[in-house]
DNA sequence: GATGAATGAGGATTCATTCAT
DNA sequence: TATGAATGAATCCTCATTCAT
């Protein structure tokens, strides 16, 4: 139960350069993060292409040379971010075959996850409902299998008694909105791995099972 | 644990006519309704005035006559809905006098009021960043209040042993984070009623002692 | 056959006041004349929205207070325009009822119209493949009657061996391209009437049974 | 009326290759052959460089290796396609010493010129006045000539009574109308040399003299 | 000769807002 | 109070063209 530092290793601090790694061309880059800034401070509506083409450094149409439109730049950091996150939270799982520790291991990773990339996170979040229907299908994709892994996870650990969940949709929506709110309020006020410590351990308590009952177990 | 429908009452179930009511001019209202819906689906900069006149069943231009300008509407939802958030949670805190029982009824207000207004709710807290510096303080007094509602009652209940807290801050966040992100994922899923028995229970164990050194307390 | 003269009275001289009569607002009869001028002289995307309004002595968006689009302008342009010219020929052709004569109306009035209105008319023959699919129907129906009307006329005629018409679809199209061709090359050289009484004698011409045949009929 | 076939022969059918015969490489008949599809489809303002460059598979820009601007495509073609109908007509006149048939070659050839080559010629027509003044010159004497080759030889049959001309500028352009306007309606529903010989038969009935009076004649 | 990236000059259209009524 | 017409500022995006390679 104690041990929270084991997860620590687990989130690789994959800097901004392996996000955007399979974006070939740097102009793309530097657009894709002067996007990523633009819309997550004031939003994309608020947000003009020229303001993106020159915090990127370039003319107000480089844009079109890379991408098809300002929603297209949207779209894809929407399907990056997701795919991102929802193959970091794989990876946390992973480390552990005890189901109570996988719990810990992707609320610990989620939260550190979303603090790190806040900026994105806000970006994800905040504008997901500005994506069109038609270009919406693999994000939805990417978000239930979230939701799933951490689902099922609850679900088994309920299973075999390693956990209490009175209500598992309610206890699997709260515990992704401990996470998926830092992108709201997180602004380095913490350090990312401290938060991580702090959210897995409220997580941890939100399932756990009262000590003299699990002590002695059901019979 | 005992005592949780006690609560329930303390969340009056003041319609939208009484939100409002502060408002004299019936076309005021419908104007201010027709832009909390729109504001809500699209978001503030991708609504247009015309929509909001036209959802209110008036000229394009008849919102002049009541208000300011688009960002006046917009300030004057999110001072009112903020405030009657506000004010919720000060009534249901009011109604124990025990702490461990006036955290779980903040926790429970909370829920319910983003469950029962989650329209409105998403307003508030995604378009917050859209509110100009000039106009934010009073809004900022009103958020900064229902924070510091909430760490009192949790500093307070840490000072008497009623309950553990780690950490004051991250644990402060974290409820208010449960309650918040309800209007990012909340349409009508739950009655609210159950949403808010399920977010205070997850709450009581996040900061629940632990039943062994319970025991040990004053007695 | 003498008698031109009888046809000149026929085509009222509308003026332009009379071809917008339908259309209520002065200020958009002051940006269909605008458009009309524009789109004549330097054809449809050449023209500029804002040339359009500045030459209407309006705000570059008044355009939109009026209309849909620019293509909008084209569209009911090339509507009122077509129905203009459809009436002015049956007009035409109801002012007698022999044959040959009816031919000779129609020649003379869809060539007088061609000259008159050569701005209008430029503007609906090189601009046709412009309108979109979708808006084109009632166009198309306009201009087939026009058609249908001088085919019939002539296949009448040729029944009554009141003229001789060795290829229907030939003559029909011929007779029509003397006038629409007006369109490209008028620039104000002739005297409308002189032209529709040059054009229709030729038409005359190229339909005229020939003397000795005439004289003595069939048998 | 007899000989009417012998006129047939005299337009002789030079494909695609022959007119661009004089454009050495391949890349740039290549060019012009999808500009002049694209102007004709579309119009010259409508159609986008990136289009003629897709058109004639090859890069956006690979245009700009063989032609100074999308304006000098425009232009090319047209010098060209109007020097091709006018050698035309001029080898069609050259068949004949007499007057009456030399009309009646030229209408034919014009007719068939304007069927053969209804992509071309919608070009030269529609797209006449989107040439800047700076290069129409050499354009201009091209027409020039057309008209004043059938000019001269209207003039000259009614100076020998070959044929009566009631208005010399008016049959003139009359005639030319019929050829020129086959750019418009155009798309393959006849033969060329039926169309040749149905328009050449309705030119000869607009300048034929009356059957009484020709048999006056000479001999 | 051919290309991919980049750009400056527009172009249609939208929109919050004002004004005369 | 309510409106229809009008507008100035701005927005996304297109396009012919250039340049370095």
């Amino acid at each position: 139960m104690s041990g929270g530092g084991a997860g620590r290793g687990s989130v690789a601090d994959k800097g901004d350069a392996c996000l955007w790694s399979k974006v070939e061309s740097e102009s793309a880059r530097r657009i894709l993060r002067a996007a990523l800034e633009s819309f997550a401070e004031r939003g994309y509506h608020a947000t003009t292409t020229r303001e993106i083409s020159q915090h990127a450094k370039l003319s107000p149409t480089a844009l079109y040379a890379h991408f098809e439109s300002k929603m297209d730049l949207l779209v894809m950091i929407s399907e990056i971010g997701h795919r991102d996150s929802l193959e970091g939270l794989e990876a946390a799982v992973a480390e552990s075959a005890d189901t109570v520790d996988r719990v810990r291991l992707f609320a610990y990773a989620h939260a550190v996850w979303h603090a790190r990339n806040h900026t994105l996170a806000r970006v994800l979040q905040y504008e997901l409902h500005t994506i069109p229907p038609e270009r919406f299908d693999p994000i939805r994709a990417l978000r239930r299998d979230v939701t799933r892994l951490l689902r099922g996870l609850l679900k088994a650990g309920a299973a075999e008694s390693a956990f209490e969940v009175d209500n598992l949709e309610m206890t699997t929506v709260s515990i992704l909105s401990l996470g998926i709110d830092v992108a709201r309020w997180y602004r380095g006020q913490f350090d990312p791995d401290a938060l991580g410590e702090a959210q897995s351990r409220l997580v941890m308590r939100m399932i756990a099972v009262p000590e003299g009952a699990s002590a002695v177990g059901p019979g």
